[in-house]
RNA sequence: GGGAGCAUAGCUCAGUCGGUUCAGAGCACCUGCCUUACAAGCAGGGGGUCACAGGUUCGAAUCCUGUUGCUCCCA
């Protein structure tokens, strides 16, 4: 059959992944084999696939495809996250499409939409990941809100909740007025704004023209204060001591307090207070007991203590007010200012500093061994430098903020009595019994409906923390087979900005609940950019399509154009030249197999000699090679593994082996030769499976008849065994002559179809080395190879190192051209000699350097003396 | 404001113990080739004051100090 010069992976990659499927090759099962295992970080329920993902599980896909080779029990657990915040945002959206509010929704009818939803929508990301090759698991397929992840959830909550670490307060939050709930500071991104800066004049108490001046960005607040503060040592402001300040607007009387916190420079050096509206005042709150008066409601209206402006949003107060203070005489003057405000990322909306009642988990104890593992290296990041961010925060880590005003998600199981104190329980029935327990000393009679649950959900992540574990239920269950086979898993591949959210927190977990690390390594992808640097977004309209590439490249032309340019930890700049790098890098591999597949054998002829050499040449070159991969690997330099693996196929194999040994037109070729030739094609493409899935698989099954569910990614990976190093570095002598007689050929025009013949003069008192000689008459059609004493007339001449070749070429010599030549190549040896004689001339360098970096140099010396000569003598030659 | 990191060829990056594997790779670029596996290819080639300024050393891309510019994290 003809095959396609051009490779098709439209043709191929859909058929191998069914294939794969079917034999269920991906699937894991506890047995006597180590295991190998990775839980995928789990994508957004809605999600669609993005270039991140794309890079982040053809990593992961790479290392266990590589693992299932070496013969380990490879096991990738796929799922997704149910990220509570977008996908709310998500339903509740849809829904206003459809003319329905959530706020006329019960819980459970929005629950019931919301799942409807997940059902349609959900899960696309994992369909998308088959396309890119990913070896997942698909029966362990887990989704956070699975119902053994759900009650694992629970269970771990009040667990914490009974040990004391979970606890309930209130606290300033940030807090999202259009999502209505608290999110978490890491879901807090600030940017910075023009806005203005208005300093606004207060009268003191009992007098008539006497102000103090504040600066603030935030008038709207004013109704909300509740002290001014200045720096106890700030002269101007002393006479204020104990004196009482007027609100603006609704003259309420407040306080005048003395704190350093006041940056004297900035503004007036006097400050509003306003403990209910701005974390740094609700701090000096506390410590000035202040009162709290909330000016502001859930959405970000005012509230009836605002006493003005009542159910007016707060932007548009901030206009009103300045207005109304204006108008009233409290405006002194209106800077611009930048100033930076936080945004929610979900929503994006602006967040307001809010006191709320929240749940909480104290994190100081859970942190302090999880520190210590990262530390001491029992669990290892790559690149290492992450560790300098991870100590910082965990040094500094403040109790997390868990409960979130939402309906999506894992319901906190905490019951409320009519008086409203509380019980933690996972029913209501045992919540009731705890109840009963309670109450039995009082007459009041409570009944079991007149338990309320807590209608907040958990964060998100407060169930991703449990993941490596979850998925094997290794919670509920500690004890089974899974959970004690396959964990502690042996890598983590995400993102340096989830290590916070979600790195530290698995470590934390994975120690109070296994006594055990969830995962050895942790490898950190960069961000997939554009070519200008910018992070790939929606809004920019600068991501391309991956299903698209896809389909147009081929999913392992993708892997490797992603993989090429991806080192730890770095950024990747996408450009669509990497992409087409990764296709051309296909058609070779395709073309090199057409090559050899098109070979007639015959079992008359002998083998050659040079291409027993040229078998003996690329064995050493292959396992060389191949132990500078397997170092790469361990290494976790998968782009340069890739790199190596990319030059041993396109430069040794294709370009120096393939030719060495190829028959002439339409000539057979013996049979060791032709084994040899495509024995070490097997091992290549093995070598390549883990980059390349689907190219590899389709030339495995050309290459020979396989049976039914044989597979390469169940094929051993090629084993390092020794080799030859002299004849690699014989090898790199050989390519140098035969550079330069392209060279010639290409400067004097020397068609390549016509055969010259070579001289090499023999240096004094060294014996030849003749071993690759047969492979460099045939690389470049040689009629013959001759060993000379003196140097020959009418030739060419061409030095490699301190050998001298000669090649005839009659009537095409022009000398002057070659002296010129020559002398330049002898200025920079000469040049390159005095050099290397200063530091051998310096009695210090002698004295100080290492016996072996002087004996180089003196080598250096010598090999540069003797060209000189050789170089000298050929420029008398020439004149002569 | 606090912390971390980076700066090497046009681009993206290697460069481990300071020294011949020290100035490298891939891509891009230039030149010549449709040579019977591949033009998605072959052969050959040019290109860097290692951000800047000092210092340590016999010797610095590499170590130290400062300067400039950029990125990220936290507030």
């Amino acid at each position: 059959m003809e095959i396609a010069s051009k490779y098709n992976p439209a043709l191929v990659e859909d058929k191998w992944y069914s294939y794969w499927l079917k034999n269920k090759l991906f699937h894991s099962e506890p047995d006597s084999r180590e295991p190998y295992c990775i839980v995928i970080p789990p994508p957004n329920v809605t999600g669609v696939l993005h270039m991140g993902h794309m890079l982040n599980n053809t990593i992961q896909d790479v290392m266990m495809r590589r693992a299932r080779m070496a013969g380990k029990n490879a096991c990738w657990v796929p799922g997704t996250d149910h990220a509570s915040i977008a996908t709310e945002a998500k339903v509740v959206a849809k829904l206003k499409e459809d003319g329905i509010r959530k706020s006329d929704l019960t819980r459970d009818q929005f629950l019931l939409h919301a799942w409807e939803w997940k059902h349609k929508h959900g899960g696309i990301i994992l369909d998308q990941l088959k396309k890119l090759g990913a070896s997942c698991d698909w029966e362990r397929t887990c989704f956070t809100m699975d119902d053994g992840l759900y009650d694992s959830v629970i269970k771990v909550f009040i667990d914490l909740y009974e040990k004391g670490l979970i606890y309930r307060g209130v606290r300033m939050v940030n807090w999202d007025p259009k999502a209505l709930t608290a999110v978490s500071d890491e879901e807090v991104v600030y940017r910075e704004v023009n806005s203005k800066l208005y300093y606004v004049r207060y009268l003191i108490a009992g007098t008539s023209d006497e102000w103090v001046t504040i600066a603030t960005t935030r008038p709207e607040t004013i109704l909300g204060d509740t002290a001014i503060c200045v720096h106890p040592e700030d002269e101007k402001y002393r006479h204020l001591k104990g004196k009482k300040i007027m609100v603006p607007l609704i003259n309420r009387p407040i306080p005048v307090i003395f704190d350093e916190y006041v940056d004297r420079e900035f503004g007036t050096g006097a400050l509003k207070v306003t403990p209910a509206h701005d974390i740094n005042d609700y701090k000096l709150g506390i410590k000035h007991q202040l009162e709290v008066i909330d000016t502001f409601n859930a959405n970000g209206t005012m509230s009836e203590a605002a006493r003005l402006f009542v159910g007016e949003d707060r932007f548009t107060v901030r206009k009103k007010i300045a207005v109304e203070l204006e108008k009233q005489g409290h405006i002194v003057k209106i800077e611009n200012y930048t100033n930076k405000v936080g945004y929610s990322e979900r929503t994006e909306e602006v967040i307001e500093p809010r006191i709320s009642i929240q749940w909480f988990l104290k994190m100081n104890e859970l942190a302090k061994p999880a520190l210590d593992l990262v530390e001491n290296d029992t669990i290892r990041f790559h690149p290492a430098k992450y560790k300098n961010m991870y100590r910082h925060w965990m040094e500094n880590v403040t109790d997390w903020c868990i409960s979130r005003q939402l309906w999506w998600g894992h319901r906190i199981p905490a019951w409320y009595l009519p008086d409203g104190t509380f019980v933690v329980a996972r029913s209501r029935e045992e919540a009731f019994e705890q109840v009963k327990l309670k109450i039995k000393n009082q007459t009041s009679e409570v009944k079991i409906e007149d338990l309320k649950q807590d209608e907040d959900v958990l964060d998100t992540w407060f169930s991703s923390w449990l993941w490596p574990i979850s998925v094997f239920d290794g919670i509920r269950n500690p004890d089974n087979p899974d959970i004690r086979y396959y964990y502690p898993t042996n890598e983590l591949i995400t993102a340096p900005e989830i290590i916070f959210f979600w790195v530290a927190r698995m470590i934390m977990a994975g120690w109070e609940y296994r006594k055990e690390i969830p995962f050895r390594n942790v490898y950190f992808t960069g961000i997939v950019r554009d070519k200008l640097g910018r992070k790939m977004s929606k809004s920019l309209g600068n991501s391309p399509e991956p299903l698209d590439l896809i389909a147009r490249n081929g999913a392992d032309a993708i892997r490797v154009g992603m993989l090429l340019c991806s080192p730890a930890g770095n950024d990747l700049l996408y450009d669509d030249g990497l992409i087409e790098q990764g296709r051309n890098f296909c058609n070779k591999i395709w073309n090199a197999m057409r090559l050899v597949r098109g070979w007639q054998v015959s079992e008359e002829i002998d083998q050659p000699a040079e291409n027993k050499i040229a078998i003996a040449w690329f064995a050493s070159v292959f396992n060389s090679s191949l132990q500078t991969i397997q170092n790469q690997f361990s290494d976790y330099r998968l782009s340069e593994a890739l790199m190596t693996t990319y030059k041993l196929i396109w430069d040794d194999y294709c370009s120096w082996f393939l030719e060495m040994i190829k028959p002439a037109y339409q000539q057979p070729i013996d049979r060791r030769s032709y084994e040899a030739a495509t024995g070490f094609l097997d091992q290549l493409i093995r070598l390549l499976h883990p980059f390349m899935p689907f190219i590899t698989e389709e030339i495995f099954h050309i290459l020979k008849e396989r049976e039914e569910g044989e597979s390469i990614l169940l094929t051993p990976q090629p084993e390092a065994k020794p080799f030859n190093q002299g004849i690699i570095d014989q090898f790199i002598f050989a390519s140098e002559v035969i550079i330069a007689i392209r060279n010639v050929r290409k400067e004097r025009n020397i068609s390549f179809k016509e055969p010259i013949a070579l001289f090499i003069k023999k240096n004094h008192g060294e014996e030849a080395d003749t071993t690759f000689d047969g492979i460099i008459g045939k690389l470049c059609n040689l009629k013959s190879i001759s060993y000379i004493d003196v140097k020959s007339p009418g030739c060419i001449s061409f030095i490699v190192r301190s050998t001298e070749f000669f090649i005839p070429v009659g009537d095409q010599i022009n000398a002057e051209e070659d002296i010129l030549k020559i002398e330049e190549e002898l200025l920079y040896t000469r040049g390159f000699l005095s050099k290397v004689m200063l530091k051998l001339n310096n009695e210090s360098f002698i004295k100080n350097a290492p016996v072996a970096v002087v004996e180089a140099e003196r080598k250096k010396q010598q090999d540069a003396i003797s060209r000189i000569a050789v170089l000298e003598e050929r420029i008398t030659s020439q004149k002569g």
